[in-house]
DNA sequence: ATGCCTGTCTGGGACAGA
């Protein structure tokens, strides 16, 4: 069972990338993040027919989420996170498939810091952590994956030098405190447990020569609890999608469980 | 040192992203 997790910056504009992504890698659950578009204009045509079945919660110009799975329907569970009615941002959705949960999640950037913006993070990450802690505890497997926009540590694992970043929201205290007490509940980073201390890179900016220098940043995560750890084979990045033609920001991360 | 690129909505320039 390979789940993904990729941040697609804009599936319209990102549709091909994204369907030969789907060919090549072949993950069995696809987790997409910043969709940029709405309900109505998400590309279902083109997903069903590359063999994958979705659920989406879109928003216009912004944000959007969406779970798709090879050869299956996802079933719904829950779309946006309990505990703000007033929260309008497209930014969390919860299906089953495959005999197991699983959450895309893209977390607010939170930039400038500090501020509004920084605010609305902090406490949009709170209200995952309340809602996650019960995903935790399950006896089925559950994955919460997705752009958590934090970078967990200032080791060359997940960034490969903090210095132009140490003002930045996603290295904050307040988020890797965050970050810290989510895990804190039992939860299994499938990357960092595979692969520590080595450049596991999500995230390239698309200026200053990021990519060419791999001036990466490790943001996107894929979070197990313990009957999926129980499970865990591999996990890995496609970085080469990064490299392509009109690329996303991101690249895909993926793991398996046997 | 700096949204320096890129996507979206819109129809040129603002806003958002990380």
């Amino acid at each position: 069972m390979k789940i993904a997790t990729f941040n697609v910056n804009g599936i319209t504009s990102r549709l091909q990338r994204l369907l030969e992504w789907l060919d090549e890698s072949q993950p069995d659950i696809a987790c997409l993040q910043e969709l940029k578009t709405s309900d109505a204009t998400f590309p279902l045509q083109a997903i069903e027919a590359a063999g994958y079945g979705a659920v989406w919660h879109g928003q216009k110009g912004f944000n959007g989420v969406a779970v798709l799975a090879r050869g299956a329907q996802p079933v719904e569970i829950r779309r946006g996170l309990p505990g703000d009615p007033d929260d309008t941002h497209s930014r969390y959705l919860e299906a089953q498939v495959h005999g197991l949960t699983v959450a895309s999640i893209y977390l607010p950037n939170g930039n400038p810091q500090p501020g509004p913006k920084f605010d609305y993070k902090l406490a949009w990450f709170e209200r995952l952590i309340q809602h996650a802690a019960a995903l935790c505890e399950a006896r089925e497997p559950v994955v919460l994956v997705g752009d958590y926009n934090v970078v967990p540590s200032n080791e060359v694992g997940d960034i490969y030098s903090p210095k132009s970043w140490l003002d930045d929201a996603l290295l904050q205290p307040e988020s890797r405190d965050a970050w810290r007490r989510l895990l804190a509940q039992g939860w299994t980073d499938a990357i960092a447990t595979l692969h520590p201390g080595v450049p596991m890179y999500t995230f390239w900016d698309y200026f200053r020569n990021r990519w060419s220098r791999n001036a990466g940043l490790r943001i996107d995560h894929l979070l197990l609890n313990a009957a999926a750890a129980k499970q865990l084979a591999s996990a890995g990045i496609d970085r080469e999608v990064r490299g392509r033609d009109k690329p996303s920001d991101h690249a895909p991360a993926w793991v398996v469980l046997k």
